[in-house]
DNA sequence: CCCAACTCCTGGGCGC
DNA sequence: TGCGCCCAGGAGTTGG
């Protein structure tokens, strides 16, 4: 599932060829989630930027296109436009690169979204998104600060985007077996934030230069496997032992979520 | 404002 | 072999 280090890979990938395309003709499949991509025909792109999990082109018209590629979407250059699952798909006027961009989902879980440059009043979760934590202005103090402000589960918190943008799922788990938090844990100590600010940044940053986490659908634009599921030492090994102490990891449900954790030093 | 519950989707894995 | 069931899950929506 997408979240921040597989956006930033595709958008690494797509930025070198799709900024300066004209874009000649679009189609979507027939959903309010996918028709927004016939808005940005005629305009050209001249930025493709990265905010969380969203990926942020940016028209010479001073719109944006957001995309959101949910839980099994994927950007696919020179990708056939009638093979099953294409939800949108744009063309190009001719230059340097591909000639076409397929937006390809299978659960349809994902959405495009065109509005005026930097107003995301219509994208809640966008508008309210925490810092990047591979930007400045996230630091342990602000993430200590951030999870005071609720009293919900860690997990759930980093979750919803706010603490920090770009987490999800697979990371939060990383993160917090690597900062030894409980994912349960409804306070942090400043240690136990210190710790989980640097663990999130570790696990993040390890994950962009393995080029994201491949565990089923996920893939690069030219339809490779990421390489970071082989670097994961939390997720998805329930049963197995931890790590770090040897402990039969745990896997229950946090709110709808399967969280996998250390019960003996995620304390 | 916050939060919990519900919703959207479909392929794949499983039991029988 | 094939059917039916259920799970995975990010974020938008709704209602309290």
């Amino acid at each position: 599932m997408p979240e921040l280090p597989e956006v930033e890979t595709i958008r690494r990938e797509l930025a070198p060829w799709l900024i300066g395309r004209t874009v000649a003709a679009a189609d979507s499949h027939p959903s309010i989630k996918f028709t927004p991509a016939i808005e940005i025909t005629g305009a050209t792109i001249e930025s493709v930027e990265r905010r969380g999990k969203y990926l942020l082109c940016g028209t010479d018209d001073r719109r944006e296109l957001v995309v959101h590629l949910g839980m099994t979407g994927s950007l696919l250059p020179d990708f056939p436009t009638d093979e099953p699952y294409v939800r949108a798909w744009w063309r190009f006027e001719a230059g340097r690169g591909p000639d076409d961009l397929v937006f390809r989902d299978v659960r349809r879980f994902g959405r495009l979204r065109v509005v005026d440059a930097g107003d995301y009043r219509s994208i809640p979760t966008l508008h309210t998104i925490g810092p990047e934590p591979l930007g400045p202005d996230f630091t342990p103090t602000q993430l200590h600060a951030a999870l005071k402000r609720s009293t919900r589960r860690v997990k759930t918190q980093l979750l919803s985007q706010r603490p920090v943008a770009g987490v999800g799922n697979i990371y939060a788990d990383e993160a917090c077996w690597i900062a030894r938090v409980r994912p349960s844990a409804r306070t942090l100590s400043k240690p136990q934030a210190t710790r989980l600010h640097a663990a999130i940044v570790e696990v993040l940053t390890t994950a962009v230069a393995n080029g994201g986490t491949t565990l089923r659908d996920y893939r690069r634009t030219d339809g490779r496997e990421g390489d970071n599921q082989h670097h994961l030492r939390c997720y998805g090994r329930g049963g197995l032992p931890c790590a770090r102490c040897g402990a039969g990891l745990r896997t229950t449900t946090l709110d709808a979520r399967t969280t996998t954790w250390c019960a003996r030093c995620q304390r």
